[in-house]
DNA sequence: ATCAGATTTGGGAGCGCTCCCACACCACTG
DNA sequence: CAGTGGTGTGGGAGCGCTCCCAAATCTGAT
């Protein structure tokens, strides 16, 4: 026979049946006002209120989650592949923006890093089982599938930057091709006639902006279209410092160079330094991403600021509002970036 | 009148219900399987294993949560009012680390960052609102009340270091005041006699166990004790750099430092090479973390790591040890650290 | 063959909430 | 004064699972 004790927690936390009886009226309009629902008159309201005040009710998420399909948490999908995206603030820019968004809401953050090719599948399903609400993904490479499996089950999704110009899933990215094209831009304008770029990796549609913008400043500019002034990398420092070699040996004589990611920029000042050449007397040298590396490079590295925090909270806002209207259209946002003019050009 | 369709999910994911029917066998069946119950025979559970596959089921979380009084989540705490721990690598590894250990669960990662007070109160809340089963937490300062509030509740706790030398809540440190012997030992080793440091703030536990470090590896090598050698930081830069003029003007004569934190040797960096000195040769240096910016320091830092992911593995092992058995005796553990050499000393 | 004891199994009850139907109550209207 | 159309409100049903009791089945010793 089972103990009646109606809206007593199981550990002793009250429970809306709890809260009710307190404040004399029925579940449902507890829920109501929890709910934040106006088909409340605002005495009853106010008697709810108190109660839930008096007795230090928290709603219970599971059962709420159980009840009403919904779970009340986001992911945040880092593809860890990039263990670049760790080590620079890019990624805790993210979290901060993301989780500032969040601050105000009783919604959760996930974080889901990826790894392996089986963690993959295995979020697939893990996001399948209606355990969080929506998705946001981090950092996404030119061929992953996984943004439009995630959409395909209907579940929102926005991510952080566009794998193609075309991108059919919702995103948040920042204007590459414009900052590139101000750092570019910001070299000649100093009186440098010889620049070259570093670019990140071509499958990348962030790289390909960025070498976008550098050849439309050049262009701009009036400068000869020039290959040989273009050194591939993948956005490491080691590749940085062997574009740089090979840049110098093509063109001993340039005087700027303009690197896709910071990293890059500081493997290419090493190799500078090695080949005896100065920044920014002989060499002039802009990054991209305005990590704290950047500022800790000697001399200063000058650099594109993107908007990470802002990037973040975007997103987050555009998923929560998805979340919340299953019809509403999901951003295709592209938001500004700025130079951090420092010692190195 | 309901309609009868046992067994068949709101939104067409198969239920346990529906496995049960599928294996001929009843609910409570396959929730032992699934369970991992040792109570079940190999027929029955292999009849199991095969309806789960072919219906593709997994388990709903929050029904699950409700049912069993569990969340299957652990939450992670980062008090980012230090903001130093994102921008270093010792935030990201801990979470590697963690999120490692966490990979072949099912238990989910919660990140919460704490800025303000408010955010304080309301995730110790929270977390009375059986939404985590387990919490982390990652650099607490020394006058913290969180960890034994929530020990308090009854909600098993695990920190990334100590808060005094008497910690009552379980933790995982490193061995700081071992690092910060082999550090200064080293520098003596290398021919140095005349050896400062540079300190955390004093209250923080670990800092000061990297002092007491450093004053043993000074009384071992017999050197008398001199407070003209040590000054007072707080692990940033800027006090590294204010540290290091002030080190110059009481002893221009020394010629090798300990710095207790990366940021600082940095700093310590900028003051010797705006006063003519010289790395290693004039004066030595060696920091504490073992950061990219150790790496990327000119000359290259050298620096005591400690076992970031590790810990974060370590902590989280216990951690689970602790939600499964509540009985379970919380860790006291010291991890070692190691001294890592590069151009600096 | 028989039965105590161990092993395996089925399924009722219930976790704490939301959803939604039904009903009470309140103006107003004609 | 009956009728109409709002508002507010109560509470049954049910979300998908786990827990646990009792029943069924299977040992192996007598």
């Amino acid at each position: 026979m089972a103990v009646v004790r109606r809206g007593v927690g199981r550990d002793g936390r009250p429970t809306l049946e709890q809260v009710a009886a307190r404040a004399g009226v029925g579940r449902g309009t507890v829920s109501r006002v929890i709910n934040g629902s106006p088909r409340v008159s605002d005495r009853t309201r106010a008697a709810v209120e108190a109660a839930i005040a008096d007795l230090g009710y928290v709603p219970h998420q599971a059962a709420r989650a159980l009840a009403a399909n919904r779970s009340n948490a986001i992911a945040l999908v880092v593809p860890e592949v990039e263990a670049r995206v760790f080590a620079e603030p890019f990624f805790s820019g993210i979290i901060r923006g993301v989780s500032a968004e969040l601050a105000d809401t009783d919604i959760q953050l996930l974080l889901t890093l990826i790894r392996a090719p089986r963690e993959r599948t295995r979020f697939a399903q893990y996001a399948a089982g209606n355990r969080v609400d929506g998705v946001l993904l981090v950092s996404v490479h030119g061929d992953d599938p996984l943004p439009d499996q995630l959409a395909a089950m209907g579940l929102p999704v926005v991510m952080t930057g566009r794998r193609s110009a075309r991108e059919p899933v919702p995103y948040v990215d920042c204007d590459n091709q414009g900052g590139a094209q101000l750092a570019v831009e910001h070299l000649l304008g100093r009186g440098r006639t010889t620049v070259a770029t570093i670019t990140g990796p071509t499958d990348m549609y962030a790289a390909r902006c960025r070498l976008e913008g550098y050849q439309e400043a050049m262009r701009v500019a009036g400068k000869p279209h020039d290959d040989e002034l273009l050194a591939l990398g993948d956005f490491t420092e080691e590749s940085g410092y062997a574009a740089m070699k090979e840049l110098l040996r093509r063109r001993p004589a340039l005087d700027g160079v303009f690197c896709a990611s910071d990293p890059m920029a500081i493997g290419a000042r090493r190799a500078l330094r090695e080949l005896g050449r100065t920044v920014p007397d002989d060499v002039a040298l802009v990054g991209f991403d305005d990590s704290s590396l950047a500022r800790h490079m000697d001399p200063a590295l000058t650099s594109v600021r993107q908007p990470i925090e802002g990037m973040g909270r975007t997103m987050t806002r555009a998923l929560l509002r998805q979340i919340d209207d299953r019809e509403a259209e999901g951003p295709r946002l592209v938001l500004p970036t700025e130079l951090v003019r420092r010692a190195s050009s």
